[in-house]
DNA sequence: ACAAAAGTGTTCAACGTACACCCATGC
DNA sequence: GCATGGGTGTACGTTGAACACTTTTGT
């Protein structure tokens, strides 16, 4: 499938000198993480290529020849959940010769992250549905490998910000906070040392509710102030402010 | 010059059920850092591509058909300084639509950390050779914004693992090693508690050397116990172990 | 009354930071 | 003997970790 796989320069540029005619693929493959039920999920579907048949694999497709990398991402979330502006990452580049079956294609992963009930999914074709991230064992292509590195990323990442958070509703209790982090870290915390840290941080907004229908003493119920933490001062990492 | 940019199918598959017949260029850039005069250097060539000739550029090339992206680093990286076996990783991918005058080419980043005495310039086309990072303020097509994200990661990286120890001879002084983190981050260090915290990690080992030609009192020489660093638990990034 | 989770403070250890003096060498 | 950087220790503040009891609500 790869056609005319034929370099016409071997001078070395700084750049390459034009674009070469031998085809290779570029998509993108997103990790569309959610939380429901204390348990960290992701979005997939079925594959119908073989020899990965039925075999789960990420969401993903072509990056067309006219559009930005992440608009691609965009489209394919908007596609699938019917939601904008969701919160999304770049994280690696996977692009071994023989990932794809049929010729070489280079993907871009990307990590997103989305409220599970704040969305509705679309063009339900080959079973598109939310796994437990626990129980995935096998997938199509190399997508666990980009999945275990997502997931890595995250793990990483929510430990140095508040990203968990829009995995959440919008308004929410520290225990819905820390059973979160717990089951995403996969440790146990303590319960006066997370909240000690979260409220020190000054970023949670006390809504004056509490929760209802709980079996126990209701907690109050928080929103994360987004304006104010825009307005903090953060590092930089790989040219990007968070 | 981006050919046939057509898309035979539409039916949003989970991956490209095909690749694709219209072109789209892989490159990779890397972004070659040294070490000397107390200066963070990175190796450039001048490109000789309107509208960006005579413009500073990474090394870059496109990644052959049948070869893995790693490969296409290594094979650069050779190609120019003779080395093999390169400390580099993946930093990020940029694929603006415009990002190339010629088509449309995504290029995957690379971050590389070599000795810039232990390595010797080859094919010297274009004015290759090495610049001090903190001069350069223009370049050839996005490569500023690379060199930038690069920069970054290396700043945040060194912090947390002993990455900058490869862009230093392999014995060498405290001071040495103080010189380069405070260049490299940018910031003066308290020579008391920087030397503290690099004998707490337990990973350098005291050669028995001294410098010679300086005038003043000749400091200790050390190595890196990279044996031991390689048996040290490390947490992953990115699926990657360091 | 009982079950279940909410809410709350203190102590200790580890770590980072600030800071000043004497020592060895070259010139 | 003077200039230059090498080499060292202590005190303090901050941060993270461990740990138990009272309060509120639903059943």
């Amino acid at each position: 499938m790869v056609k005319n796989p034929v370099i016409h320069n071997n001078h070395f540029p700084g750049e390459p000198a034009h674009v070469p005619d031998f085809t290779v693929g570029i998509s993108v493959d997103c990790v569309i993480f959610g939380f429901e039920d204390n348990k960290l999920k992701v979005l997939l579907i079925k594959s119908d290529m073989q020899p990965y048949k039925d075999h789960w694999s990420l969401l993903g497709d072509i990056v067309k020849p006219d559009e930005d990398i992440d608009a691609a991402v965009s489209r394919i979330v908007k596609d699938r959940t019917g939601l904008n502006d969701v919160y999304m990452e770049q994280v690696r580049t996977f692009g071994e010769v023989n990932r794809h079956p049929k010729g070489r294609v280079i993907t871009i992963s990307y990590c997103s992250l989305i409220n599970i009930r704040h969305n509705e999914l679309k063009i339900l074709d080959n079973e598109l549905h939310w796994h437990d991230v626990q129980e995935i064992k096998e997938m199509a292509f190399d997508h666990k490998q980009i999945l275990d590195a997502c997931y890595n990323w995250l793990q990483y990442r929510m430990q140095e910000h508040p990203l968990g958070l829009r995995l959440l509703e919008t308004e929410f209790s520290l225990r819905d906070l820390q059973l979160l982090y717990e089951n995403i870290l996969g440790e146990k915390m303590d319960r006066r040392n997370f909240r000690k840290k979260f409220f020190s941080m000054g970023l949670l907004i006390d809504t004056g509710e509490l929760e209802n229908n709980v079996p126990h003493r209701p907690g109050k119920l928080y929103k994360f102030d987004y304006e104010k933490y825009g307005k903090t001062k953060k590092k930089k990492w790989l040219g990007i402010d968070f």
